[in-house]
DNA sequence: AACTATTAATAACA
DNA sequence: TTGTTATTAATAGTT
């Protein structure tokens, strides 16, 4: 709008583009009002000019307020610069206190969260921040859900393990009971006449499932899982592994 | 621009609000984007709609660091006030490293409870962060009641007292229209034989009732409360004051 | 800073 | 929501 468009490229002549950030910043700035107004909405505006001169617009509730409302939602890590060459040119003071206000807003936002301080919100921060929570708390929950449900199938799992060995180690011993039964026997036509009821059999015949016997190493060490149920032999019919 | 001039003031349809919100919100951007590619100026604009939805641009410099840069900007003002004691004793480094370290707890407890990265959290932890935030939900609800319920019972204070205000100024102004009546009934006696219906009586004896009159400045300016419910003269039945 | 000729934005309508 | 159109508002170039 004006006599004839403009491309959208930054303008060169450094007169022009002045007058044209002053004209198009009230502009801008009256718009970022009016949408604020008209439709009820919260709206922050912060313009530097090339110069790094500072203007701003924002709705009544407060810049901080918007910008904390912000920080809310998209909070892409902020990393506070990695790498901090020149020590002695960083003016301390002004980093200090930067940091402590940033530390202070997180810490308010925190007590929200905490459901503390409530007194100080509006109707519909509070609003946003119990849907924010609620959100939150359906998220908390569902990974909780995943992390049982992992447990779970992951104790089933060690059960069938377990079992399977069970069997293979009674299989095992069934063998050689039966090897020894037949060793014996030959022992006793061999030595027939002696008491038969005096003997018994080697160690490792009694047929009692032994878990902590000969095949302990290939068990591996039951691993802690992160429900922390002590691991009993129970079989646990719901959940589908 | 448009058909019809717009006042501006908080547009009430609401079909409406959503539709100027929508094209305004993309008109908005546009004019942050023109003016900081035209002008070479950065640019950060932050725009929550009435229910909490965000909408953003920012100049490729991006939004974190206009951020930072406005914060630097007006801590460096608030730096002015605050006087430091012993600046040249602090070892700033130290310190410096010390809120960084804050900084970034604070954050990643604060994405926690946002419900983002919970992977790191163990069983045991993510049961308390449930806990925990199960607690501040319930708090901000009660906190809503709490303010909902102030708002009505606000408002039907209001409602009372605009009821009695009513009452009165419909007893004061039937008191006037005895008042005219008898002096009329004493004029046609004293003029009797004039013609009695070409009489009116004077000015305020229209018998309905007439809030923007004479007794305006008794009734105070009616408090915008949270609920923000434009006041209505109808009576809530509900909720006991 | 003002002043227009133009273009751009948009309110109402579909 | 998306598109169209009649109007108003913004503004580029000029004074």
């Amino acid at each position: 709008m004006g006599r004839g468009r403009v491309e959208l490229k930054r303008i060169e002549n450094k007169i022009n583009r002045q007058v044209t950030f002053s004209k198009r910043r009230v502009g801008l700035l009256k718009k970022a009002h009016e949408i604020s107004v008209l439709c009820d909405a919260e709206v922050a505006l912060i313009v530097f000019s090339h110069k790094g001169k500072l203007f701003e617009y924002s709705t009544d509730s407060s810049m901080e307020k918007i910008l904390e409302q912000y920080e809310r939602y998209s909070y892409a890590e902020r990393q506070l610069v990695a790498g901090e060459p020149d020590h002695s040119q960083i003016n301390w003071s002004v980093e200090h206190n930067r940091l402590k206000a940033r530390i202070e807003l997180l810490q308010k936002s925190h007590r929200h969260y905490m459901g503390e301080n409530l007194d100080v919100l509006s109707m519909k921060e509070l609003q946003n921040l119990e849907q924010q929570i609620d959100t939150a708390l359906k998220q908390i929950r569902s990974r909780r859900n995943q992390i049982m449900h992992e447990s779970i199938t992951d104790l089933q799992r060690q059960e069938k393990a377990i079992q399977d060995q069970n069997s293979l180690l009674a299989k095992q011993i069934k063998e050689r009971e039966k090897a020894a039964m037949t060793q014996q026997i030959q022992w006793e036509q061999q030595n027939h006449g002696h008491n038969p009821s005096s003997f018994l059999p080697p160690q490792p015949l009694r047929p009692c499932l032994n878990m902590g016997g000969l095949y302990q190493e290939q068990v591996p060490e039951v691993r802690r899982n992160e429900l922390d149920l002590t691991l009993e032999p129970i079989y646990m019919g719901c959940f589908p592994a």
